[in-house]
DNA sequence: ATGCTTGTTCGGATTCAATTCGGGTTTTGA
DNA sequence: TCAAAACCCGAATTGAATCCGAACAAGCAT
């Protein structure tokens, strides 16, 4: 019944099962990732997997869940830089930042993503939504004037997903019809053409 | 070996099942979507699945298939007057144009996108994005002054997909944080701000 | 330390869905 | 008319996910 761990090995365990986890995903796809491979690879066995995870999905959204903390505890510390920028600098600096982070490792978080695109359910980026929305903060903050925009909230809602979907889908795509800094400059151009649209209407 | 069907009662044998997995697949959701449901909801035996179809992966495709192509047959003949749009209520009416259809038929589309989220992700949705190339190309006929944008291409990637994303995730959502006439003003506003700005420029 | 309780791990047994296969039925076309 | 091709069936096979009860380890009181 998915306990939680209590102790420093049944801690282990869930970590050992979550990092074996990222690497047969990586490795295999997630048709390839297996309770039986997870468990070899994490060196226990298939019964444990039960102990701490409700069925595979689970253990599914642990891995993304664990890749997208990665993700989002790398940006963070970066914040206090971006926050300064222009907002067209901001949004591709965060961007070539992201990219920078999927493709180290060996480029293992980035093999995870593509591959388990197909089979994830719910919205797997919390965590990174979160840091984007610390981000958002922070930088009104320092940019007092955007705050007058029109509709903040519709904006920021419709920048963050379809910037993330944007983003993720061309990371999917194997031979992608434009580079990423394309589309990462063609998504700053965007973003920064909209605020600027809508502060100039200010008297 | 998954052949072609050639006679009419085959083709008919055909349309029962992707109309059943329809059915099956917005009633139970991607889960429950199995080859016993779908033979039985059919009417077939779950052997005649796999003289049409590879496997359960390609019965998924076609489903999706249909309803793309559901979508996309209903956006066609309007084409014409979009085309005659300012580049706002262009995209703001196609988007009401989708929200019309996919809650039409008891919401019926609506589940199974829904419901397989994860598919979508990963399948080009090819049917609608030919619609939309279309579109595009007709509207450029209508408003020439737009091919001076640069990077038309990159703009039109990050637009068709970030908005296809945005909205399809904004349906998803069971309870979103904008209404869905928000959204689509918020995108109708940030996509004609890009084209503006980059026709401005234009001496 | 010793026995007791609870957390943890194991791996075979069970369940369940996808896929196959051999054989029967209908349609085609020569 | 009659083979051959197309079509359809559903029980049997297969393989992966999940469950379960016994064995093992850790914490804790006496």
């Amino acid at each position: 019944m998915a306990r939680q761990p209590q102790q420093e090995r049944a801690k282990a365990t869930v970590e050992a099962i979550i990092g074996a986890g990222i690497i047969v995903l990586a490795r295999d796809g997630s048709n390839g990732l297996t309770t039986r491979k997870v468990a070899d690879t994490a060196g226990v066995s298939v019964g444990s997997l039960y102990e701490y995870f409700e069925d595979k999905k689970a253990i599914q959204e642990a891995i993304i869940d664990s890749l997208a903390r990665q993700i989002s505890d790398a940006i963070r510390p970066e914040i206090k830089n971006i926050v300064r920028l222009p907002m067209r600098d901001a949004v591709f600096n965060i961007l070539s930042l992201v990219k920078k982070l999927l493709e180290k490792d060996d480029e293992r978080v980035l093999h995870c993503i593509r591959n388990s695109m197909e089979h994830l359910r719910s919205y797997p980026f919390k965590p990174l939504q979160k840091v984007l929305s610390e981000l958002s903060i922070q930088y009104l903050m320092h940019h007092p004037e955007i705050a007058t925009i029109k509709n903040l909230p519709t904006a920021s809602y419709i920048v963050i997903h379809g910037g993330m979907y944007t983003v993720i889908h061309h990371m999917a795509d194997k031979n992608p019809p434009i580079s990423f800094d394309e589309m990462a400059g063609g998504l700053a151009d965007m973003i920064s053409a909209y605020t600027e649209a809508n502060l100039a209407t200010n008297p």
